[in-house]
DNA sequence: TTGACATGCAACCAAATGGTTGCATATTAG
DNA sequence: CTAATATGCAACCATTTGGTTGCATGTCAA
C-alpha cells in the first residue's frame, strides 16, 4: 500500500499509467516516445510501478510489453479513500460550525 | 492535484490524516503525542498537508486546531481513480469475452 | 508581571529521489 | 554472420526530503 502511494506521487509515473491506460501493452521504447527524458529514467519509473504492482510486464522476444494493473488503485479507493469519504459531510459541517463560532 | 498526491505519499502524513479522522480539530501538541518524532518534524508534515489543502487550521489563542479537509481526496477519487476503475471493468469484461471465445 | 506553555523560524545534516552517461547483453533482420 | 535494435546494469550527480537542534515569539495563568 505504501509502495502504491509512493509510486503515484510522481507526475511522470502517473503519466506513464495514463499512457498505458490509453494503450495497454506498450513497449519500453513506445513509452519513452511520450516522455521527455532518457530511456533509462523511464526504466527506473517503470521499475517503481512494477514494484507497486501497478504495472505487469511480459517479455516478448527482445521487446517487453507493459500492462496496467488497476487492482492496487482499486484497493486504495475502497479501503483507504472510502473511509474519508464516509466522514466527509460530517467533517465539513463540523468545520463550518466552528468557523462560524470563531467569528461572531 | 500533484500536491495532494505527493502529500499522501508519506506514511507519517497519512497517519496524521488518520489521527484527524479519528478526532478532528486536534492541536499540534496533541498530534505530536501519537507521532514518533519531534514537534518540528510534525509541523513540517502538517505544512505539506496544508499546502495540499488536506488540512485546515484555526488559531485559537496560543493553540492551533487542525481540521481534516476530505475534499481533495474526494476529487482524486472521482477525477483520477474513477478513470482507471472504469477501464478496469472494461478490461475485465474484455478478458471474460476472450476467455469465453477461447473455449467454445 | 513573570514564568510556563504552544507554536514559529532557521540552519544544518543524512538519506532518498530523479536524472544523466557509458557500457553490456540479447534478439531480430538482412 | 553481422549490424541494427531493444533492453539491462552500474556509477555518478544535483536536488529534494525528512529529520534534527537551537532559539524566538506569543499567550495564558498564578
Amino acid at each position: 500500500m505504501d509502495a502504491v502511494f509512493r509510486a503515484l506521487a510522481d507526475p511522470t509515473r502517473r503519466q506513464l499509467l495514463d499512457s498505458l491506460h490509453a494503450r495497454n501493452g506498450q513497449t519500453l521504447n513506445a513509452l519513452c516516445e511520450r516522455a521527455d527524458m532518457t530511456r533509462q529514467a523511464v526504466t527506473k519509473h517503470l521499475a517503481i510501478l512494477e514494484e507497486a504492482n501497478l504495472v505487469t510486464t511480459v517479455r516478448n522476444g527482445r521487446e517487453k510489453e507493459h500492462y496496467l494493473n488497476p487492482v492496487p488503485i482499486n484497493e486504495i479507493a475502497e479501503r483507504w479513500i472510502g473511509k474519508f469519504e464516509r466522514g466527509r459531510l460530517a467533517a465539513l459541517s463540523d468545520l463550518k460550525q466552528r468557523l462560524e463560532r470563531e467569528e461572531p
